[in-house]
RNA sequence: GCUGGCGUAGCUCAAUCGGCAGAGCAGCGGUUUUGUAAACCGCAGGUUGGGGGUUCGAUUCCUCUCGCCAGCUCCA
């Protein structure tokens, strides 16, 4: 490009274009631009790509601040971050090899091959060391070099992850980062010095496989998260401690939810009253809802012949996450991982027409899988699960409207239990799969058709279909933001074409049908867990397990609070009355703490006037209502019935 | 599965160097009749996850095993 002698055009996009002498380095540039302080701004975007303030310019380019709020700022932030924690160790445990250290979606990590596991001592040790370099604010500069350069000064530093990494790269002109004594390999940019990072913690340590690969050495993994702001780091912190607060495992005990005992084996749940009845609400809500939306239910064993297995090809490309097969009178059969093959021979069990497709059976299906033990998390992750399971078999040109209601319905269901952000990942083929490109290709412009004719926005996650088709994944954002996926919506033209399926066509002949995998709520186990995380064990009061606590006084109110509960029983509510000989302090703590909805505290002012006091979870006095007042009350709490996904559509 | 950490009463946690296993809460029995997040007194509660070993003696040291936790990999 031709330079004008002059200088250099910088255009900061949205305002204005400034006339610069060539050279002028970004953060020169941008002095006086934009309304965020110098101090916000860690790095710039120039033509759209991130790079160090100290970057010269030499040509008209465009111009944009990265701040930490962007995900670029964050990203850039906590490379450095993770440099900066590297070279904490690299001065305390010379011995230990530097690795990767990238920027994840909370903070970062860097591995070190080091002989020994990190003790919590040498983390407080790394940290202070951390503090000191944040303190000493050292120039983070940029070198660059030939990769060949680089390789010689690394193998001079005994740095050969380094080397090895570098041998992998196909530029060959690389960038390393120096801050101090500290060099390390990075592609950049970085923040303009160490002490732009302001508030920096170590949060844990585990090991690591290089290149996750379990067959590779085991590297010690640092985690650590920082902000410009010790603020910030407080808030993230009280926010790490929320998570555990919610832990569904932890909760789970306490509200006497559910238990996994030694004696039963991991991975196995045993639903105690109070979660096998939120676990009846949300199934009943769930038959209800399929009934109407044109579904019709199903039920199979959970075994069956392993020949089904082969048919199916479970026994070719899911055996690692099955049980072994057990063997009947000389014939083996297979605990069930799925019940697809189950749906199909539904199917198959007489002659279908066109005129009957869609055909829709869902059912709730307790499923089986061999979960590699170190995986297995409370409800999240376990062995035996029931998957909110439906298979839709229906023609080609009917998958677009089909995957389109099943969203609808979808987001219908969800919505009922509180979620109401989502995130929609159409998965492509990939790499290892069967069925004729055709096919795909004729699939995947389905499912985006319906995600495009349903109004939904997406991202587009290529080569992550299951082997036998493309498939949507929706995910759900929890009350703190973190997202969940469970639903999935599959499409698969290998099944129909192992089981041989057909329907005949208005030509009087045969034809192969498409089928769709699909659950709404993924399994009902990890659900559940999901939901108490979401709720903090305090369900909203269709799911809660006591909805109405009676607490009397003294013994006088005794048999008028029962009269209360039964009041409340006849119109349909969970209530249950506190009997013991406590104060009433006492019986709200506890009911507080079982997160009970509603409290209605009666002594003997209510008893005269057959009121209660009604005292809502979390410390809410409403004072004292009439009976018919409070059941009204209580009622504008749970949801509205009568409605459908349809009647939301359009 | 792998690496590391952990496993003591129903729950949360103590127990110095290898020397009689302890507290709070919960439970049970009493007293108390109570007004919006913990009344008081007493009692009981344990092969210290399980097996084996070292030792006069093991919660403690060694070893095997089961399970849990974190991470890696995989996934509903």
């Amino acid at each position: 490009m031709q330079v004008d002698s002059h200088g250099i055009d910088i255009s900061f996009p949205g305002k204005s274009t400034r006339l610069l002498p060539v050279g002028t380095t970004a953060q020169e540039a941008l002095r006086g631009e934009g309304k965020s302080k110098p101090t916000d701004i860690f790095a710039v975007k120039v033509d759209g790509i991130p790079k160090d303030l100290d970057t010269e310019l030499k040509q008209n380019v465009t111009l944009e601040p990265i701040e930490f709020s962007s995900a670029d700022g964050k990203e850039i932030y906590w490379h450095s971050s993770a440099h900066i924690m590297a070279q904490a160790v690299k001065e305390i445990f010379p011995s230990a090899n530097l690795t990767i250290g990238p920027p994840i979606e909370e903070g970062f990590y860097y591995d070190f091959a080091f002989e020994r596991p990190f003790t919590p001592e040498d983390l407080e040790k790394i940290q202070q060391r951390v503090c000191d370099i944040i303190k000493a604010d050292l120039p983070i500069q940029r070198l660059e070099m030939s990769k060949d350069e680089a390789i010689r000064f690394f193998q001079k530093r005994g740095e050969l992850y380094k080397v090895e990494i570098l041998k992998q790269i196909e530029d060959q002109e690389v960038s390393l980062y120096r801050q101090g004594d500290f060099v390390d390999l990075c592609r950049g940019p970085h923040v303009g010095s160490t002490g732009k990072v302001r508030a920096l913690k170590l949060l844990s340590s585990a090991g690591a496989y290089w290149r996750g690969d379990e067959r590779n050495p085991m590297l010690q993994r640092i985690y650590g998260i920082s902000f410009p702001t010790q603020s910030e780091l407080d808030d993230h912190l009280a926010r790490l401690e929320e998570i555990k607060r919610r832990d569904h495992r932890k909760l789970g005990k306490d509200l006497d939810l559910f238990s996994i005992q030694d004696e039963i084996g991991p991975g196995l749940i045993l639903w105690h009253p109070k979660g096998a009845l939120i676990r009846l609400l949300i199934e009943n809500f769930w038959r209800e809802q399929h009934l109407k939306h044109g579904y019709e239910l199903v039920y199979s064993p959970h075994v069956a012949r392993l020949d089904l297995w082969r048919t199916s090809g479970h026994v070719d490309y899911y055996q690692d996450n099955m049980f072994a097969p057990m063997t009947v009178e000389a014939s083996e059969y297979q605990l069930k991982p799925m019940n697809c093959p189950f749906h199909i021979m539904v199917y198959k069990s007489h002659l279908r027409s066109y005129r009957e497709l869609p055909i829709r059976y869902g059912e709730l299906g307790t499923v089986y899988r061999y979960e590699r033990s170190g995986v297995l998390h409370g409800l999240m992750r376990v062995r035996g699960f029931t998957q909110d399971d439906a298979h839709i078999f229906c023609r080609p040109d009917q998958i677009e409207s089909e995957v389109r209601q099943v969203l609808h319905f979808t987001i219908f269901v969800l919505r009922r239990f509180g979620f109401s952000e989502f995130e929609l990942y159409l998965s492509t083929r990939p790499p290892k799969a069967v069925g004729a490109q055709e096919k795909w290709d004729q699939a995947t412009q389905a499912l985006a058709a319906a995600l495009k004719g349903g109004g939904f926005s997406y991202k587009v996650d290529p080569g992550e279909g299951v082997f036998y088709g493309p498939k949507i994944d929706l995910k759900i954002k929890d009350a703190l933001g973190r997202a969940w996926q469970c639903s999935t919506i599959q499409i698969d033209f290998n099944n129909p074409e192992r089981f041989g399926l057909t329907y005949i066509g208005d030509d009087g002949k045969a034809h192969q049908p498409i089928m769709i995998h699909r659950a709404l709520l993924g399994s009902i186990e990890r659900f559940f867990g999901i939901l108490i995380e979401h709720f903090a064990g305090a369900f909203p009061t269709w799911l809660a397990p006591v909805q109405v606590k009676v607490l009397p006084i003294t013994d006088q109110q005794v048999p008028y609070g029962r009269q209360v509960v039964e009041q409340f029983r006849t119109a349909g509510f969970r209530a249950e009355i506190d009997l013991r000989n406590e104060k009433v302090g006492l019986k709200i703590r506890e009911a507080e703490k079982a997160k009970v909805p509603f409290m209605l505290v009666v002594g003997e002012r209510e008893k005269e006037g057959e009121m209660v006091s009604v005292r809502k979870r979390g410390g809410t006095n409403l004072g004292a209502l009439k009976i018919h007042e409070v059941l009204d009350l209580i009622r504008s709490d749970m949801p509205v019935e009568e409605l459908t996904s349809s009647s939301l559509e359009e």
